[in-house]
DNA sequence: TTAAACTCTGTACCCGGGTACAGAGTCAAA
DNA sequence: TTTGACTCTGTACCCGGGTACAGAGTTTAA
């Protein structure tokens, strides 16, 4: 089947339908010519091209981040994509250090629940209204 | 100054006007009566009350479990408090596992790229596109 | 007393990544 | 050949957390 419809391609490559028409508009994917009156027809390698949309959106890329990867096939081009993955890695570093002190702060606070006893006030409600 | 307009509990609380009222549409934040023909004047807790949601949002809580946990003033509550800070923690923490996957696999690539050689493809570009 | 600065209500819009639907046209199997 | 499954275009809507603006009224300082 080296021509498909549109739900074809949809579900080789585990997206709805919608999603491919999505991607048609932000210019990820190209739209074959529609025949007059008749229906597009998608070969084999648009699967390709959504799986790569798709794990590089598990990579936590953007769709537009996406967008400018795809449009690196030259091999040469090799130290933008690499670029691009260490801005990227630094963003996740970031992100982790942001939930490690979140981890922290709300460990402490199940911490003192833990240990509150009697009548004292809830320490997650009183840290929370400025008690601190 | 007891009593404020909209305007000073804004910047006494660090936030716009805009997001007064809109923390007022949630239903996060009490509307003082109007007087006829008048504006509104608020009683300087309100600036705790915002705070209080800002703090909560750094912790990782959204509007609707703020507006949940607000409603805990009874010390009596501390366990339900301690119950919805305990599942952001687990949240947290296997958000925190996501990443460091993600790290993983981004420095993993990085390093290929860098041991590449001469006209080789570019491994980010080749893993993308399915390249195992 | 007048001008600037503020406040009021209501509504629309932003971001990213899609989803949902209407109403018309097309294709394939029985 | 008809029925059901699909496809087409176009537009509106979802989520959360706000932001932006219009056009009116109000308050305050000079």
């Amino acid at each position: 089947m080296p021509q498909m419809t549109i739900g074809r391609l949809a579900r080789a490559a585990g997206v709805h339908v919608e999603t491919i028409r999505y991607y048609q508009r932000l210019g990820l994917l190209e739209s074959p010519a529609r025949p007059p009156g008749g229906v597009r027809r998608y070969a084999a390698r648009a699967v390709s091209r959504v799986r790569f949309i798709k794990r590089a959106q598990e990579l936590g890329f953007s769709l537009a981040e996406i967008g400018r990867l795809m449009r690196l096939e030259d091999p040469h081009n090799c130290g933008t994509a690499r670029s691009l993955a260490s801005e990227k890695l630094a963003l996740v570093e970031s992100r982790i250090a942001d939930l490690a002190r979140l981890r922290g702060a709300l460990t402490e606070l199940i911490g003192r629940c833990n240990r509150r006893r009697g009548m004292q006030a809830c320490p997650i409600i009183e840290t929370l209204a400025g008690g601190q």
